[in-house]
DNA sequence: TCCTTAATTGAGAATGAGTTTCAATTTCAA
DNA sequence: TTGAAATTGAAACTCATTCTCAATTAAGGA
C-alpha cells in the first residue's frame, strides 16, 4: 500500500499502477540536477536503501520520456543512453567545440519564435526542440592557427 | 595494389593506407543519397560481390565521421546507428511527429542566420549544426481529438 | 623488383546496454 | 476481502558493436 503523495498523480493519470518502485524511480529522477542514465538511477536507489532492479529502471525510462517527464539527450561514451528530468534543467541549446569537447548552453527567443512559426506553418503542435551547433571555440582556433607554423 | 582515383585522396591525406576494403566502402556510402547503417554497407557490398567484413566497416564508419564524410543522424528502431553521407543529402532540419514518426524536412535561412550570428558571439567557428523540432502532426492532432469524445 | 615492417584484415569470440521471460508478488476495483 | 490483471526481479537473452590475433597486404627503401 502506498501513500498518496505528489508522484502519484503522473502515474494515475497514465493508467499506472502506483508501486514503490514506481514512486523511488520517480523521486530519484527528480533530484538529478543534471544528465543522468539508468545506471545512475539503479545505483543511487542502491545506496538510499530503495533497491529497485534495473529491469523496473529501464522499464519505467521509457514510459517517462514518453510522457515528457524527463528528455533523451544523446549517448554517453559507452553508449548508454543520457536523459535529463525536463523540469530539473530548464530549457537550453548548446554549442559545442568539436576539438575540446567544452559545451557553451544558450537560449535564443528569435529561433525559438522562428521555431514555432515553422511548426504552424506546417500545422505541428510543437512539443520540445533539439539544437546542437558543432563548431570550433576560440582557443582551439588559437591553438590551430599557432601549429600551422610548420 | 590498387590503382589511384577519387577515393584514394581522402584516405592519403588521413595517413591511412589504400586497400580495396576501404575504397569499396567508400565508394558504397557516396551511392547512399538517404540514411544508412553498417549493416546497409555491408550488404551492399557483399550483394554486389566486393564483400568486406563487418569488422572493417564498423572500423571504418567512426573514422569517416571523424573526418566530416559522413554524420551521424540518430539511432534507428533496432539501435543501430543511423548516418547520411554529407555531400549526398544537402543540409535540412527535421520536425518529427512522436506519435506516428512522420518527418518533415525544411530549411529556414533566417534560423541559419541567427546561429551564425550566436556562434560569433562565442567566438566559435560554426561548422554544424542540428536541429530537430519535435511535436504532433495535423492528423494525429485529429485522431486525439476524436479520440477524446469518450 | 624484392624486402621489411607496420598497418590492415576477417573470423569468431567477447562485451555490454537494454529487453524479455515467467513465476511470484502486488495493486486496486468491486 | 477477493481475484483479475499489472508489476516485479532474477536470470536468460538479444544483438549492435568492439576486440583479439593470426594471416595478409600496402608501401617505401634497397
Amino acid at each position: 500500500m502506498v501513500k498518496d503523495n505528489l508522484f502519484t498523480s503522473y502515474l494515475k493519470k497514465d493508467g499506472l499502477k502506483i508501486t514503490n518502485q514506481r514512486i523511488n524511480i520517480l523521486k530519484c529522477i527528480k533530484l538529478f540536477k543534471n544528465h543522468f542514465n539508468a545506471e545512475d538511477v539503479y545505483e543511487y536507489l542502491k545506496k538510499n536503501l530503495k533497491e529497485v532492479s534495473r529491469a523496473s529502471i529501464y522499464r519505467m525510462l521509457p514510459l517517462l520520456k514518453k510522457d515528457g517527464i524527463i528528455k533523451e539527450v544523446g549517448r554517453d561514451e559507452n553508449d548508454k543512453i543520457i536523459y535529463e528530468c525536463v523540469e530539473n534543467v530548464p530549457h537550453h541549446d548548446h554549442i559545442v567545440c568539436i576539438k575540446c569537447g567544452k559545451i557553451i548552453e544558450f537560449k535564443n527567443e528569435k529561433i525559438e519564435k522562428l521555431q514555432n512559426d515553422i511548426c504552424m506553418q506546417y500545422k505541428f503542435k510543437l512539443l520540445e526542440h533539439n539544437m546542437e551547433l558543432k563548431g570550433i571555440c576560440k582557443e582551439c582556433l588559437k591553438r590551430e592557427k599557432k601549429n600551422d607554423i610548420n
